[in-house]
DNA sequence: TTGTAAGCGTTATCAC
DNA sequence: GTGATAACGCTTACAA
């Protein structure tokens, strides 16, 4: 009773062979309308279902893809994968999640796993850290579709669906300048990463379209999360000529800083102006609502599913880049009330 | 260049069998050292990695378990997925995430999609709404092993990981009435459901210890978010006489009812209380910190994948029912300096 | 110690 | 229209 049905055991209770069977339930035009009324009937009635696995097996397709992403818990990536699943799930795909914690090893061994898994493709958003692109080749050796998104990573021949960090950057900066702020900090994650690397040139250039000097004290790197951004807080504190705004590239550090400052009895947005990065709900739930900037994850993760389908069903070998707009969500820890 | 490598390929080129190559690589005992040496030396050198699909379709096992929620974008479940992983992992498992959006259909689609792509075992937190336990009977008729975590039913031989939520509901409210409250309100999220059932029997039986009346007025059953927070507080606030705590369900309903409170001018915690319950993240960066009920969500991860890995292996039939304990945690929304 | 061959559940290519 | 058979990549009795 527990064994599935196999098309064999179809065929042997009508009398027929596997093959009939699988062209019946294949609408397959070679076969009788009568038999695959049988077959249908009984197949119902036997409570047949195709094994995915010989299906896989035979196509040397799996049905399955992979996507990688530091982790799940942060919303942003929760909202891409969101994305993805919208897209994928009428195409007949499953969606494998990994987490790689942002560490390479993981990230590597993660790959590695995928790849013998059979997967049809990987979408993924690389790791802070991550210098060694051998496991990125390994994928592009074997022919694997692979479409990054947000964390990308020069690399020829890979498709990347991204925001226009730089844009953020600017307009977040542009933002801060109208305020009235003058001394803007900069707290960046990782400037090795593309995105980083993006918002503080976007920064850097709004700063000089304002002929506002760019103080190398006033940029930081810092770990992201809460304590990144107390940590960052405290140092700027202590410069001879404390900054009077910062403009983060994660909400986490932002959310850090304004703790921070409030201990410090700082007043937001009067005398210290702060914006984020993301856009993450939290942003909205805090008392002393955030700005951020925000990257539309969802879209982002339906655009990455789109490139993979069409990469997949054109087999096309050039590479897609896609570039989503920056959209400045502004609330009230940088808008001061004379504006 | 792009097709992989095979078995047969390292055979032709050492000019032995399929059979030979796969002991070789399996470490059978039957196979000469040099043998084996020199298998897995062309094996490195032909970058050959097995076949998954082929194995998976020749034991019957995929390797591949499903991993079912509501969503992915709470922290609670994101965090629970993290214990499954950090559990499975190292056993060679693949989680596959899919998000029911808590719809019965979708719920009843998922299970069909990874019953038939021959998942070797599902976990899941069941859709809010789900009446019908047709979906789940098609899951043991097929001898698939299921682990239900959190969101639980009373299904004969199924295993499930919850924690302790009258005790969680009980001691919440046991707090609120020591900090001074006496006309304690509960917002409810879907009583047919046991979680939200066990937590208001324990909000009930805390009022019955305290010889506080149950006020039926007091009990509102409300949507899962802000937006049903805020609606309650409106609701609530409405009555002849008004509540001066809330116990909810829900820190997103708990957080709504704030944000409302807020707004009408009354005074947290000196005027009125509120706890939530799940722990989420946010709770703690509010600048008015929320208490809340823990649930351990790594831990109850890490404990559902081991019942099921324990399943698996043991072959046992008798359903494992876990009940691991609720924390309290105390922060501003409910407690008055007094105290 | 190694080779042969069957089998996992399907589909595809032949014949008939 | 339907049946026989090979093939997908691997494992495993059974022979040799």
């Amino acid at each position: 009773m527990s064994r599935k049905t196999t098309i064999y055991d179809i065929a042997r209770e009508l009398n027929i062979t596997a093959a009939t069977v699988s062209r019946a339930l294949n609408n397959n035009p070679r076969i009788s309308e009568s038999t695959r009324k049988r077959v249908l009937e009984t197949a119902a009635a036997m409570n047949y279902e195709p094994n995915k696995l010989a299906l896989a097996l035979k196509h040397g397709k799996s049905y399955n893809v992979g996507v990688v992403v530091p982790n799940i818990d942060r919303n942003f990536f929760a909202a891409i994968i969101r994305g993805i699943e919208d897209e994928l799930y009428p195409h007949g795909y499953q969606v494998i999640i990994c987490q790689t914690h942002e560490e390479e090893t993981r990230e590597a061994e993660i790959i590695g796993t995928l790849l013998n898994a059979q997967i049809d493709g990987i979408l993924m958003s690389i790791s802070t850290g991550t210098a060694d692109a051998a496991h990125f080749q390994a994928i592009l050796n074997k022919n694997v579709p692979l479409v990054l998104f947000d964390r990308n990573l020069s690399l020829e021949g890979v498709s990347s669906v991204t925001i226009d960090d730089f844009a953020g950057g600017y307009d977040a900066t542009s933002h801060l300048i109208k305020q009235g702020c003058r001394r803007i900090a900069h707290l960046t994650v990782d400037p090795s990463l593309d995105i980083y690397h993006n918002r503080m040139e976007g920064y850097k250039q709004a700063l000089r379209d304002n002929r506002i000097e760019i103080n190398e004290a006033y940029i930081i790197t810092s770990v992201n999360s809460t304590e990144g951004g107390q940590d960052a807080v405290n140092q700027l504190m202590a410069l001879p000529e404390p900054p009077d705004a910062i403009h983060a590239s994660s909400d986490y550090i932002a959310l850090g800083a304004i703790q921070r400052l409030h201990q410090l009895g700082i007043k937001i947005p009067d005398e210290f102006c702060v914006i984020g990065f993301s856009n993450e709900p939290f942003t909205r739930f805090m008392e002393l609502s955030m700005s951020s900037v925000d990257q539309s994850p969802v879209e982002m993760g339906r655009t990455a599913a789109r490139v993979f389908l069409d990469q997949l069903e054109n087999n096309t070998q050039e590479a897609a880049k896609v570039v989503l707009p920056a959209k400045l969500c502004l609330r009230k820890s940088s808008v001061r009330k004379s504006d």
